[in-house]
DNA sequence: CCCCTCTTTGTAATCGATTTCATGAAATCG
DNA sequence: CGATTTCATGAAATCGATTACAAAGAGGGG
């Protein structure tokens, strides 16, 4: 491969003055200029890009972190963030955690080994003291998930009007035994939970602890978790899930048990994902515009390189969610 | 920043040694090794990616050309090749195409800058004599998606076959009638044509020019199409869609339109996607092992970069298809 | 004790760009 | 017309690692 070295000697020309052609800097006379393009044509030369992030101290690229690829949620929030790293010359590395803390902390060893400029993260495992002392290495912006402590930016949705509104919704329609999917530690899972409780104590109803249940993510938590339900005494009217694709499976289950939806048992979805739509009944659920907290973290975290926003101390970029009722309540 | 330099002064040896500590080589005494080690963590060192990139003419990325980060089958490729990518110390970088020519092209600079060690293609929107330059650079790997005069390694999913089962499956359930979705020029495209028309001749049935759809991708592609067809005087009984998104889409207009699937039309989708479990009816389609593909391709590629492949001329991975009955048929 | 081999370490070149500084030529100004 | 900018270019340092080669010291055999 053609170096810049073969194309200074092939147009006698200094590696200095190629170097400026190729970064189109001022200060090189035309005839110079167009020497040089047509030796880079004629030589097939492409500038080494190892050698450029070595000496620019810049890679232009950004590592994602992703529970799981296979998850449309989060892959709505990765074609966000695309969109914006497209437009201005940065590539996405991903980094799938499925769900594991150590991954997670290996990840940010991109950063430590400056392969990356900096980290987005889509979900949370570790807390954020764990986190923390990589914020000195680079740009570390949280999106989708947070922690309330998280000394960065963060982008996210308002869990606690999310899920408020949905269970007002549910509560309005006359339920007032509803089940419950949990999630982690997170602020996201906090503020969700929050916000389920806010509308519960608003009502004046009674909630109990056997109608709560923990890590329901995958399909097979939706399945595993629904079977549980049916087999509770004092069985809830309706289920506040934690995503569509739980919801989906559990409308499914109910479907194939014989229970009508929502007239036996009332489900309500989270992400507003495009099988929402597609099942039967349709969900009802809550909206979360994915693509635009994707496309606002990336935005936040050039604002970052730029220095034109403080990359570690907190600011929050929150986004309001939506109910979207359909069929399923 | 920590440089080697400074572990060197630091510890008093020379940067040669320090480095031979990083990389585990031998002849390094255990004393010194220990030496080291203490001072990397006692000036909080980390070794710079780009230099070593640089010096030792290698990135450990891999470009994956995906065409929408949205589509679930294309992201279980993705994940089967990730999966192959971290056990082998690989990162990928996302190029999402958009199905676009251009975009395709303008990917493959990074080969040429040498940013990427190698390509994944899981799909194709160019003509081969475009791509095939390209193959100078480095390793491109095709998955999925296929040209019949690539020269370089492929892995694929046995087309002709399994839509020849589909079609075949149709035509026992006595439709004689069948609307077909056509995709683009590649091999893919014409494989899974070839497959339809073999059943179709075999049978002797015959088609109408009418009832073949072009570019029928997207969920409003299916939308747009399934009106399409019901407006046809001479109307299908059974479509072939390109995949379960289309499907699905038309099978919930098929609902909203008071038409029984697959009593007044049977639809038949393609790849399995977790969908075509959740949607009523559920899905009759051809389950296309999509994780599994991108593993393989993933695999062949560090062959190729070991040079126990040869890179640089065609060879053929083909995995079979199978029909998975449900009852949209 | 001498010669040879093996281990351990260092010096300096190298990977391929960018950039500072220096220099001479050309343009501008009063 | 002389002084001062501005323009165009090159030499060489630099980014931060890896590695070929050299060299010194340790150990072994005869």
């Amino acid at each position: 491969m053609a170096t810049i070295a073969d194309v200074a000697k092939y147009t006698g020309l200094s590696s200095a003055t190629v170097s400026r052609v190729i970064n189109n800097y001022p200060h090189v006379s035309e005839d110079k200029r167009k020497l040089v393009h047509d030796a880079m044509k004629e030589l097939g030369y492409f500038p080494n890009t190892s050698a450029r992030n070595l000496r620019n101290r810049k890679t232009n690229l950004v590592a994602v972190l992703i529970p799981r690829l296979t998850n449309p949620f989060f892959t709505l929030i990765l074609d966000g963030i695309e969109r914006v790293a497209e437009a201005n010359g940065f590539q996405l590395i991903i980094c799938q955690t499925k769900s594991s803390k150590k991954k997670e902390i290996d990840f940010l060893n991109l950063l430590q080994t400056k392969q990356v400029d900096g980290v987005i993260f889509t979900s949370i495992e570790n807390e954020w003291e764990l986190i923390q002392p990589y914020t000195a290495y680079g740009p570390i912006i949280l999106c989708n998930e947070y922690h309330h402590d998280a000394t960065v930016p963060m982008v996210r949705l308002d869990q606690v009007q999310g899920s408020y509104l949905g269970t007002r919704h549910l509560i309005e329609k006359g339920h007032t035994k509803i089940a419950y999917c949990m999630g982690s530690t997170s602020g996201l899972s906090i503020d969700r939970r929050r916000g389920f409780f806010k509308a519960i104590e608003e009502a004046g109803i009674e909630m109990k602890s056997e109608w709560i249940f923990r890590d329901t993510y995958t399909m097979e938590d939706g399945k595993r978790v629904f079977q549980q339900i049916l087999q509770l005494s004092d069985r809830p009217t309706a289920i506040f899930t934690g995503g569509d694709e739980v919801a989906s499976v559990m409308v499914k289950e109910a479907g194939r048990r014989g229970l009508h939806v929502p007239g036996d048992i009332a489900i309500l979805g989270f992400d507003d994902q495009p099988i929402a739509s597609l099942i039967e009944p349709e969900l009802t659920t809550i909206y979360q515009p994915g693509d635009e907290i994707g496309a606002r973290a990336m935005t936040v975290f050039i604002e970052c390189l730029n220095g034109i926003r403080e990359r570690m101390s907190q600011s929050v970029i929150e986004l309001p969610l939506s109910l979207v009722i359909r069929d399923s309540t």
